[in-house]
DNA sequence: ATCCTACGATAGACAATGTCTAAGTCAAGT
DNA sequence: ACTTGACTTAGACATTGTCTATCGTAGGAT
């Protein structure tokens, strides 16, 4: 069951199917849906959702910290239900496929205190690009 | 002068007005302009220059290599001329002002074969996000 | 159980960014 | 100076996202 539809009702959500039918469409691992193709999905199940709904969710649980927005190709932005434990993106550049990884290591330490310009850093993206083996085998 | 025009002028291009305009009003250190200020900043030199000749244009020089695209905020694409040197970016998240970075290590090396799903990785983006200075003492 | 009310959902207009097409223009080799 | 194919143009079109006015409903109060 999901993680993310537990977490929110704790947050004093007010439950509706809109918002429960995006929760789920969007719950699993390695999950990257745009917000088109979350409103795709949520149809399926509640054929009257309205665009401006899995906007204004999504935005919400952007906002909440319970989902991660992604944007790798300057396109649509994605969405990334994965927000409690912190991952970077792995990135096909001829499918777009999306994993979520974990390297070692903090990329923040690798940034000298005269190359912060004076910013207070709070987080650090990373984007691994390449191409991934499906697409490599039929190159 | 600039750097990028000598670069682009050696490759066969054929050299325009519109060319050498957006070449020019791209050129710096820790310029990140979207395609529509380029646009806007070229008219002034060059009133009759279309948008699609500037998106046509900095798509060239990014395929050519020339310049890289940025997708630092999820909205416009921004165009950074400082191709030629390895970087990365710096973001401030309330005004949204970039800075190029150069991180110490080599991001790649921390990212397990485990975690590489068979992918072979081309390419790192690194993005600090934070607040810059002038933002923070007006907060 | 029913009623209220504020919060959420809806349709569709609007906005921002980017792409494409058809026709005209011009840089550069001959 | 020609010629030609590459370049430019205006504007339509496409995609993604935001806003507004109105309607509906979840959940507390009675």
């Amino acid at each position: 069951m999901s993680d993310l539809l537990e977490r929110l009702r704790g947050r004093g959500w007010r439950m509706t199917a809109q918002r429960r039918v995006v929760a789920e469409v969007l719950d699993g691992d390695h999950v990257h849906l745009t917000a088109d193709e979350v409103h795709a999905r949520a149809v399926t199940r509640l054929p009257e959702i309205s665009r401006a709904t899995v906007y204004n969710t999504l935005g919400e649980m952007v906002t909440l910290g319970e989902v991660m927005e992604v944007a790798t190709d300057g396109r649509a932005k994605r969405y990334d239900p994965n927000a409690h434990r912190p991952h970077q993106h792995l990135v096909c550049g001829r499918c777009g496929a999306i994993r979520d990884v974990h390297p070692a290591g903090d990329p923040l330490a690798d940034l000298p205190a005269s190359e912060r310009f004076g910013f207070t850093i709070s987080d650090v993206e990373v984007t691994y690009r390449g191409i991934c083996p499906g697409c490599a085998s039929t190159a």
